[in-house]
DNA sequence: ATTAATTTTTAAGTAAGCTTAAAAATTTTT
DNA sequence: AAAAATTTTTAAGCTTACTTAAAAATTAAT
């Protein structure tokens, strides 16, 4: 499939994997750089290859096989990441841009070697999953709310579902982002805080927090 | 510069690297599957971006800005065929197969790393010299019919610059291939003979064979 | 509940990279 | 040196993936 189709059914797949509601034309086009017009055209292209479901003014919706087209694509990319992070020690920012790049242009034979080589990673370097050869996301994230304190047990940020810039300072200063090591030490079953380990500070967070910092075990 | 041009450029490069006089646009098409009518069309147009000099019904010629392009491609090319054969063990179609799509969307950036990682090797494991990131060649292959008998040096055949079929029976029967290694045993002054070991197998070549032979030393 | 602002869609058009078919030039054969 | 065969070029047309600009619909604001 082209590079354009590919790039924009992972964009979709980001927008729904990140509980962005109603993922119009216009967010895609601005996402990829492009014009809602073109994103519309493309939109009704792809509905015809039941790749997604388009209506008119509706949000795009993928369909089966267009998510499972995505995640091919996220599987590559994040096998990328993975690959040469271990192997040239490349920063987080230049592994992302060579894998923007290479993801299209990867057999499902090569990412299967590069996944072999590396022992079936379950996270990439930034702390998301990598999805197996059919698709399939075994690790799902869970808020930290949720989460059983248990002493040995590390977990990875995988996302901050907020748009509260007050909520972003915060984890700022105290080095909660995405792919950041944590550990869960105790959750107050009253009151409904939960205390943290991160960076060897300890921080007790309230339910408002707990419930929107989600994060992955580490294998 | 897209995958059309890098490929129309390589191609070209390619054809005159293995001393076939004049490239035409129905050379290329052949080689890269499309119509001698879009090799044309593609011709002027990489005359126009001074990638090479077009006059109709003359044979195509890289300029010195069109080999450093087809160079770069080719690095990039090489270096992900060692790499991928010392990684994952893959056959060397394979590793052609793999390299053919990666080589355009690899970075300038990326190669170097590459190249750092494998030690700057200097062949790629066909037996091809790998060019430097300035597009130069430093190892340069030779006849067979020049090189000095040295008992502990070995070769790696390049090229067979030939199209008679009965040399090639002859080389395939011996093999005497692309990337297989040789010995050169002792040069007879008079005859003009060379003897050469290869497989553990002792040849004796006359002039005809010796001139058309090429091999790059192994560094 | 209108009006205003924004977003989406439609329509027309462009550039890249192809195609086929016919015309023109070259090369080969006799 | 003509005739025949082959190759190259031209011409017209197609698809993909965009663009801009205007029309249509939706969403937000008063």
């Amino acid at each position: 499939m082209s590079v354009a189709i590919e790039n924009f059914v992972k964009a979709i797949y980001n927008n729904e994997n990140h509980d962005i509601t109603d993922t119009k034309p216009g967010n895609i086009a601005s996402k990829l750089g492009i014009s809602s017009a073109a994103a519309t055209d493309m939109a009704k292209k792809l509905d015809a290859k039941g790749l997604l479901n388009y209506e008119k003014y509706q949000a795009l919706r993928l369909t089966k096989k267009g998510e499972k087209m995505a995640l091919n694509v996220v599987r590559k990319h994040r096998l990328w990441e993975a690959l040469l992070h271990q192997m040239f020690d490349m920063s987080l920012h230049e592994i992302h841009r060579e894998a923007e790049l290479l993801e299209h242009e990867t057999s499902d034979f090569l990412a299967e070697k590069i996944s072999e080589y590396l022992g079936h990673p379950k996270f990439d370097p930034h702390g998301d999953p990598i999805p197996n050869a059919d698709g399939e996301i075994t690790t799902k994230d869970t808020s930290i709310a949720l989460i059983n304190a248990e002493e040995n047990t590390e977990y990875i940020v995988s996302r901050l579902m907020s748009t509260d810039k007050e909520f972003f300072e915060f984890c700022a200063l105290n080095g909660i982002k995405y792919g950041n090591k944590i550990a869960v030490k105790k959750q107050f079953q009253n009151s409904k805080m939960t205390q943290i380990t991160i960076h060897s500070n300890t921080i007790v967070l309230n339910q408002d927090f707990t419930q929107i910092i989600y994060v992955n075990e580490i294998n």
